[in-house]
DNA sequence: ATAAATGCAAAACTTTTGCACCCGA
DNA sequence: TCGGGTGCAAAAGTTTTGCATTTAT
């Protein structure tokens, strides 16, 4: 997961960053981030924040949970289904794998709380992208 | 899923595009929709297009893949792990549940794609929304 | 008739980027 | 030194919204 060929240099600000993210488990937004970090460094700015968040992911120590996509996707098949989206070309797939119900109703139990729905994404490299030669 | 109580009229450019959504299995963006109803209907506006796919996704006819959020969110925590996100207040929490390698294992082999992880989302009411009354 | 829906354009919002300067290794 | 990092501000890109007008019921 980790990727240690990259050359990055150790920043206040980047360490001031992770180590908001690590002290909380609020699944903050960049914006909220950015405010923390202003009490402690009141100069930095917002594009650094988002720099060194995209840094860090890239790093693995971070993860970015909006599971792949800047932008909302519509699908009209509104059966329960799973979706792969291939990190290559970007499609994104229907899986016809049937919907593990028990699963919701295990989380239910542990946790108290109420599910209405789940939903599963796939990431990887589709059949196509498979064969073709590394970039 | 579906929700009949919604009061809505049945118009041109909104069957348009569900009928558009409905002929394609592409997972489009808002705007790729939006070029082909231009292509039926050139005097459509992108306006239009957004307020409908909110409209019939509350009416439950089509899904809105980007699950729940419209900007990311980060997390620290880089062991493989699950989360929930409340409908009501919107808290994201960390499900301690096994995440199950299997299902990777299993779409790999059915598919012949390389899986390099999958993430998955629950939805529902956490526990404190679950008391409230309905708003 | 009347309230939902539209087209248009401006605005809101998140995220990215160009550039000159700074600083860690 | 030298190239990665920063701050600032402008720009890009997606999505929302205000408003006058149209239109389905």
């Amino acid at each position: 997961m980790k990727d240690s060929t990259l050359k990055t240099r150790r920043t206040k600000q980047r360490e001031i960053i992770l180590d908001i993210l690590r002290s909380t488990n609020l699944h903050p937004t960049a914006d909220w981030i950015y405010e923390k970090v202003r009490q402690k460094m009141p100069n930095i700015s917002l594009g650094t924040v988002y720099r060194n968040l995209k840094i860090l992911r890239d790093m693995g120590e971070l993860i970015e949970l909006d599971c792949g996509g800047a932008f909302s996707r519509f699908d009209a098949n509104i059966r329960p289904h799973y979706h792969f989206t291939c990190q290559i070309c970007g499609k994104i797939i229907d899986i016809e794998e049937p919907v593990h119900h028990e699963i919701e109703e295990a989380i239910a139990h542990k946790t108290g709380f109420e599910i209405a729905y789940y939903c599963m994404g796939f990431f990887g490299k589709c059949g196509r992208c498979k064969e073709a030669p590394a970039a």
